[in-house]
DNA sequence: ATCCCTTTAGTGAGCGATTATTCACTTGCA
DNA sequence: TGCAAGTGAATAATCGCTCACTAAAGGGAT
């Protein structure tokens, strides 16, 4: 017997779920964050958000563009914060207190969002390597800058940019790990001071 | 017909895998930092380490055991040198110098094994979140004795933690993505600099 | 050296289970 | 009435793992 077609009668059916998409982000990003997306299935997604698997591919050619498209949002995201901080007239503690306290601001805003691309980067951020606009290339190319002009001792740029940011993104790391409760800008200060401190340092 | 028992005449007969155990590491390691753990197939473990895919669980009870076993090999080494460097005698400088030294040489030593455990942490570390050996749990009991006694101004110790850690931990995360040619220790003085700067900060 | 027996370790075809994706159908708003 | 969006059973492909078989190594006796 093939199903009925009218759901009126007969035991009550599921009510269709509206809205998908968002509800399949978010469930996927918590899956994705948690287990990884190689292990997280199509099937814990769509009933995690409480929808059917099918609807995935109403809005997404499949799981990986999904996980791409997540990642992307705060990764473009994140490359005009930091032009942008860096780039405003002022002083290198401004400047770096700007690029902080936008950081802050972006995990604070969306944790979520923002877990999924921290601990994604080991997989998506080779694919971006070509490019010149990515969070890393521009901290190495102003700390180039700063050596240049003597506000900060001469060294090598890549080993200070990894420095500098490595104090700020083990922080948000170990706010995943809930390591550090409450919101991550409570510490905008604190990692201002450090990643000075080890610009200075040397 | 069965396969011919005496391989002298015939077609030549590939020759059976000698020590495919390392093999079987080496291989895996490669894939495992690539590709993922999820996404590296036994298949292709085997088939890189020119090995048949049977023989890995002669060694290990399957895949997940054999990357958790890859994973602790790095794992405990780091927590003794840890808790050895940071427990002499010493000052802080000294001490400081002694970890990142060890840290580095660890890193250099088998730069395979080491990517491994550093981009797999957040696979694993949460298994180890019980115990109170793991490196950022030294690392923040190291430092709250600091603050206590006075040689390092007060504040969270966790954040402090988190970004001394960061200073090292991103550089070898670059270092994974070519960013930072050349071994690791030869940036242990301006790792220790820089974290000795952070502790001071705030 | 040679033979025999035991143990260890490598082989690879094949199995059961799981997975991402498809598609014909349905629903409900515009 | 048309179109965008949701459904879920079916499917084809893949994966981790098992197992019966076998090559090689070790050791004791002769």
């Amino acid at each position: 017997m093939p199903r009925s077609a009218t759901p009126s009668r007969e035991a009550a059916k599921k009510p269709r779920a509206r809205n998908a998409r968002p509800k399949i982000e978010r469930a996927a990003l918590k899956l994705f964050i948690h287990e990884g997306v190689d292990a997280a299935t199509t099937r814990e997604i769509a009933e995690q958000a409480g929808v059917s698997e099918g609807a995935l591919y109403r809005h997404y050619k499949g799981k990986d563009e999904l996980a791409l498209a997540l990642f992307m949002e705060t990764h473009n995201r994140l490359g005009k914060m930091m032009v942008e901080a860096l780039a405003a007239e002022g002083s290198l503690e401004e400047k770096v207190g700007a690029a902080v306290t936008a950081y802050c601001q972006l995990a604070d805003e969306d944790f979520l969002l923002f877990s999924f691309h921290l601990v994604s980067l080991n997989r998506y951020l080779p694919y971006d390597k070509r490019r010149e606009d990515d969070p890393v290339s521009i901290t190495e190319r102003i700390i180039a800058g700063l050596m240049q002009d003597g506000s900060i001792p001469k060294g090598d740029p890549a080993v200070k940019a990894a420095m500098a940011l490595g104090v700020i993104m083990q922080a948000g790391q170990n706010k995943i790990y809930n390591r550090l409760p409450g919101p991550l800008s409570q510490h905008a200060d604190a990692f201002t001071k450090a990643i000075i401190a080890v610009l200075h340092s040397g």
